[in-house]
Parts: C-alpha cells; structure tokens; sequence
DNA sequence: CCGCATCCTCATGGATACTG
DNA sequence: CAGTATCCATGAGGATGCGG
C-alpha cells in the first residue's frame, strides 16, 4: 500500500494495463483527475519502479515495467469483486470502452473453448477483438484489433453479459444485440449453466 | 475503488481477514490510525455491506461480511505481487506476526502435500498452524491453533523462506531455524526447485 | 479499560491558470 | 502536448474528553 496506496494510483495502472498511454490520454480517461496530481503520481510510480517513460517517436509514452505489470493479478482480482457494483450499482459510475480489454478476460476467467473462438466487439466506438481458446480468454484492441465478425453493443449490455446478471438470450429478444447467437452463449454461458 | 479506495481501508480490511477483531485491537494493530479516521471507515464499511458489528459477549466485534471476505482474493494476490518488497525494502517496514495467517498460504499458493503436513509455527508469541494437504496451505490462528510440534522463528526468516530470498539449508546453518528439516524443505522449496 | 466523539493543526488533494 | 505554479478546500493525524 505505500507504494500503490494514493489516490489515483491503481486507477492509472488500470489505464495502462491494456497497453501504454500518453499524459492528456491518460488525463482525459481519468476524468476528474488534476493536472498535479498526475505528473506527481507518474513520477512517483516511474520512481518505484512501476511506470517508465518512453519517448516515442510523437512524444512521451507511459508504460508499465514489467514489475508494475505484475499489477494485473491483483487488479482482475479487484474487478472480479467488484463487478456486481456495476451491474446492480447507482448506475452513476463512469464507463470506458477500453475497460473492457482489462474487464472481459477477467470477467471470463475460466471460460476455455476447443476449438478457439474470436469475438469482434464494439463498444461506443472502440473496437476490440476476444479470443477464446483452451487456455482461457484474453483480449486484443487498438489498430493490432482486426475482428472477422464485429458485434456493436451498448456498454450495459456487455456488463451485464460478463457479470452474469442478463443472458444472451434476454439482450437478444430485446433488440440489444445482434450477432452469432451459438457464439455468444459460449462466451457468456447463463450463470446457472 | 469508490468502495475500498480511501486511505486505510483495505488495510482493515487486511487486519479482519484472519478472523474479528475489537475496535482497539484494530487500532493497535494498524499504528498510526488516528481513532476517529478507524470509526469514520469502520462505518463507511458497515455502510457499504463489507464489515459488520458484531455484539460479543465482551464488547463490540468488527469482521468481515461474506461479501467483503471475497476480497482475500485480491488482497491475496496483491501481497504475493508486493512480497519481494518486504525482502528487499528499506527494513523500516511494519510487522505484525498475525499477517502471516494471511500472506504464508497466499505466497504459498500452489505447494500441495499429500499425504497432508501440518507445521506449527510460532513468531515473537503469535502461535498458528500451517495446513498443506491437496488442496493447497491454509492457516488456523488463534486459540483453535493446536499444533503437534511448533517451531519457533523470527519474522525475518519466515518472510525469507516464503518470499523465496533464504533457503531452509541456509537458515538452519546459520543457526537461526530448529526442526525437521524435512518437513520445512517440503514447505518451502527453495526457487529453482 | 473500551468505544467512540470533538477539536485543532497541517499535509494533501482538487481546480484553475499559465508556460516551454 | 506535457506539464508547472498557485490558491483554496478537504481530509488526515494527534491530543483530549467522555459515557458505559
């Protein structure tokens, strides 16, 4: 907790856990955040070991280090806790399609499929792919994302799917989504099945 | 984050882990809290469905809710990613023998023994036992703890053996660990084992 | 003693403006 | 774009009080 304990800390390795992020990427995913705080924050973390600056080729990229990667574990622990809040929370929570890169694969943890099976997703404009195979789920987004079929869905129905509070079937009967029903309820098996 | 994130309370967390604990034992434990921050977060746990008072014979008990239990998960796989930081910080750490009940099944997380081995371990007066069968270490602390045979250690030795920074060999040479090194190599493998 | 509530002080966080 | 400087509000820390 000395190390990642301060506010703001865990929310950006959140951010920079599906890959590296620049500084205003990073101000403007952590809505709320000031300016201060997130140049201490960052110095602070790349001072112990967590964060490192690279210099791109358009400016200053941050990164985690291997060892602030190792963040992951217990950050998908904390989401898997937490998911149920967002399902069944105030509903005032902020959202970001990039979430879900960290959130589904944690989410679906112990899901495998033989043969492996790919999902495109997109989620208010950010494009993502999921693979599925027997090694579990892990997910793919940015430019290296090129899905073979692409599902558009709105963000309450792709939480509800993962955290098991609204089945396939419901969002499908409702209108909410589209795509490969056989597919979908592999990926997002109902809760009792 | 909403939930947890304010400053000392996934360390209270931390301390009502192991079991219940009184309002002052968790003020003693977490040095450093201030009194009214302990009920301002006691509270807001309570609140938020993550601790509950219960009423003792002998006064008020705070632990965990099951909900709140679920967080061993990450609060498990957040010391396992923060334990090489206790071999190699800065010394100036705080230590409470209770932690071990926690963090020695998490760092052990994946020794198996079968037929099943029990090691009774006592550091600076804390008495608990460690369970390994199948299924993996688990630790009981507290009265119930009745150990067939105790070994007696120092903290620096226990969080060396199970961070994987000392060896059984070089512990028992150096005349700092008595017991049936046998048992102990089964516990603690050395790394490249 | 135990389980807090109150009061005060100061460090920290937050919002905004500004700059190389 | 990537921060720094400044100011103000909030929260943390410490001492003390107080009823059970």
């Amino acid at each position: 907790m000395d190390v990642v304990g301060d506010r703001w800390n865990l929310l950006i390795v959140r951010e920079l856990l599906p890959g590296p992020l620049r500084y205003n990427e990073l101000k403007t995913s952590l809505a709320g955040i000031a300016t201060n705080l997130l140049a201490e924050r960052l110095r602070s973390l790349e001072g112990n070991g967590i964060v490192e600056r690279r210099l791109g080729d358009a400016g200053v990229l941050y990164a985690l280090t291997p060892w602030g990667a190792g963040l992951r574990e217990p950050m998908e622990a904390l989401g898997r806790w937490g998911a149920p809040l967002l399902a069944t929370g105030r509903g005032d929570d902020a959202f970001q399609p990039r979430w879900l890169a960290l959130a589904l694969p944690a989410m679906l943890r112990g899901v495998t499929a033989a043969p492996a099976l790919e999902l495109g997703l997109e989620v208010e404009g950010f494009l993502m792919v999921l693979h599925i195979d027997e090694n579990g789920p892990r997910a793919v987004a940015g430019p290296d994302a090129r899905p073979g079929t692409i599902l558009t869905a709105v963000p309450e129905i792709v939480i509800g799917l993962a955290a098991g509070t609204c089945t396939v079937e419901q969002a499908v009967s409702a209108g909410r989504l589209q795509g490969d029903a056989e597919v979908l309820r592999r990926v997002f098996p109902a809760p009792g099945a």
